[in-house]
DNA sequence: GTGATATATTCGCCTTAGCGAATGTGAGGC
DNA sequence: GCCTCACATTCGCTAAGGCGAATATATCAC
């Protein structure tokens, strides 16, 4: 860890886990980069409210976009710092272990990895690494 | 993990460290239980402030409190379930790791080991478990 | 009982941050 | 150019939470 590297936010990161939808939203980047209209199907939240979940994650450090044409993908960012690194590493075995994060990682593999889309996802970038 | 046991406080338990204020107090209470007093005197910060955010932890079960006198006592309560243990415990290392939260050790060790304890602290109970 | 000490809580005040609704922006398709 | 789609941001509004100052409570000494 260099010099003043994660010196000023360690609370900001923890700001950045304290709220459920912004949870659940890391839980289902945890296999790769999600495309944001997937969150708002598999999640059932209104759009602009995703958003700005991701926006403040973003702003935190804790995920990073890309733009693909009309469609932005997201995915989790490692931290720099080998303890921070570990603390987030516990984290998301922790979102492994809850049971409406499974619910939701499921809802999005059977989105994805099913033989026709819904009307709302037709043409969508389907999220890369998908592990069941 | 039983049952519903830590299901729906995930982002209760991060709230709870989202304060940097809290996190020096969780970082004091690292080597054991530590007295209001020393809190006050270690963190240069008010009292009301030092109990408020205390007692956000007792409520968020993060620390718990014990009675000796006039004096109250508080302690980090190890997490009931195996993976928030394991995040609490990479949390408590992160602490370990930072600036501002080792010169806020050495400051207890050498208030609370000094010969002679200064006049606010007079007759306070010493924190029990220092490991420098 | 009174008084002193240690800690907790309440009271305004302000900032942060959550929300739905509406609006703005950026990239294609034509 | 215009239109649509995908996403981002802004606008009020409300609730949570941080703060200092003041006040309340609890324990002990007397």
């Amino acid at each position: 860890m260099a010099k003043g590297e994660s010196e000023v936010v360690m609370e900001q990161f923890f700001r950045a886990l304290a709220d459920r939808t912004r949870l659940r939203l890391l839980n289902l980047m945890g296999g790769g980069e999600v495309c944001v209209c997937f969150f708002v199907e598999v999640l059932s939240v209104s759009q602009p409210k995703i958003s700005r979940h991701l926006a403040y994650l973003r702003r935190a450090g804790v995920v990073a976009s890309r733009r693909e044409g009309k469609w932005m993908h997201y995915r989790v960012v490692e931290p720099a710092g080998e303890t921070k690194a570990r603390v987030f590493g516990e984290v998301r075995a922790w979102l492994r272990e809850e049971r409406e994060m499974q619910r939701d990682r499921e809802r999005l593999v059977k989105m994805c990895c099913a033989p026709r889309l819904p009307v709302q996802l037709q043409g969508a970038p389907r999220p890369a690494g998908l592990k069941g």
